[in-house]
DNA sequence: CCAAAAGTGTTCAAAGTACACCCATGA
DNA sequence: TCATGGGTGTACTTTGAACACTTTTGG
């Protein structure tokens, strides 16, 4: 602080939201095409200016709402990182402060304000695509996730409130890249007594035995008491 | 985005550093003493205004040497998180990334501009007793540490370029605040073939058998093939 | 020689892995 | 009844924890 603080510029500050879900596809993000230059027709995460008299998540958590208009109660929703390299927005300085954000099977989005259209995306589709740094941050945010699946509870955050033993294998299954023995898979969940509690209901789907109900015991972001897997990849 | 980015107010974007050291008292954090209000005479994070067309990572840097002095060569230096509570300055609305950094065995600090004094002061001691939401923030970066100790090389940042393994032991014990077997750390570290490399070269310090002197393998966020202890805490 | 710290060996327990096997359902 | 997915049993392997023991120095 050489100077005082009235000499520094004023900086515009952003949030970004990286919401991502599992569809039949895989791992979708919800990407709008932006409708004003710059970078018009192109996709982006969705996200805005923060308020002045806002707090980071909660201006998230609006923007959020405003410009697909998903419901942001069984969302979880946390910060990832702050970009601010001086060239990533063409028009102004922008600070924008990214979130990670998980919903279940989600509702169709509509596009709000600013935005041709919001959709799910599989991940995979939109890689080397976006508008400004956003490749840089979905790519950040997938890595997070990956982390965060060991030692939170967030994989239950991508399913309804009643879910079976094997949809969530399928959470970690996707999101890894990996396959997981199902037997083992479930004793170690079943083991973990801060994670999930069976409902005592089944649930019949196709051919084959019908599962039991679970649902989970801490929200998406909460620590669990032993990581999950062992072994990042 | 309701109405055009013009509409919506800029904002102050600071950048805040914690940089910790380990100092025979033990985890210790650079704090300044304000000179100006608010908050004058009391305990700070180094920290300023991030530049017009500055990096957020660069600015930590700049204003870590300005305020301190401190040489950031050998430092480790990376993104915390971001604080933007509305009322976190009683000025001005100002966000701020925060920063951590990690220091082999520390130089004296000296006060920079718009500081009293920069000390090495122990965490334990300016605990609860910061200016603005630096407490949180140290709480939040002392978090971060023990975590990234298990997954990443960052242990030898706190060190010499040549270190024994005893004195890396004592890296994880101080922060983890826990008791290792000297042996089994040994084995353990000696296993991971991506972390630290024996010299050949001993030092003698003192009673006892003379240690291996060892070297760091990788930069102090690099990421570790294998974790180093197992469990958090 | 003795104390102290470095480093190695050995044993036991816990956790993860692989896979065989039984259970309950729909077609 | 057969295919399919849910769930359990079990043997094997790997990893970590505890601790005895040897090595190498300074006093």
């Amino acid at each position: 602080m050489a100077r005082h603080e009235s000499d520094y510029p004023f900086v515009y500050v952003t949030v970004d939201i990286v919401v991502l879900t599992l569809r039949s596809e895989g791992l979708s993000v919800l990407a709008i095409r932006r409708d004003q230059p710059p970078y018009a027709g192109e996709l982006a995460l969705p996200g805005g200016f923060v308020g002045p008299d806002e707090d980071l998540l909660a201006a998230a958590r609006r923007e959020l709402t405003e410009e697909t208009g998903l419901d942001g109660r069984r969302l979880v929703l946390d910060q990832l990182a702050t970009y601010g390299a001086p060239d990533r927005d063409p028009r102004h300085r922008i600070v924008s402060v990214a979130h990670l954000a998980v919903t279940p099977v989600a509702e169709t989005p509509h596009a709000g304000s600013d935005a041709r259209s919001a959709d799910w995306l599989p991940v995979a589709e939109v890689a080397g695509k976006m508008a400004f740094d956003h490749d840089q941050i979905l790519t950040d945010a997938i890595t997070r996730l990956r982390g965060k699946l060991e030692y939170t509870a967030l994989a239950t955050s991508f399913l309804p409130e009643e879910f079976t033993l094997a949809e969530l294998r399928g959470v970690y299954e996707t999101i890894w890249g990996t396959v997981l023995d199902p037997g083992n898979f479930q004793r170690k969940i079943r083991s973990c007594t801060d994670f999930v509690r069976p409902t005592g209901e089944l649930r019949s789907v196709g051919r084959g035995r019908p599962a039991e109900l679970f649902v989970a015991l801490k929200s998406g972001t909460d620590r669990l008491a032993v990581p999950i897997i062992g072994a990042y990849i």
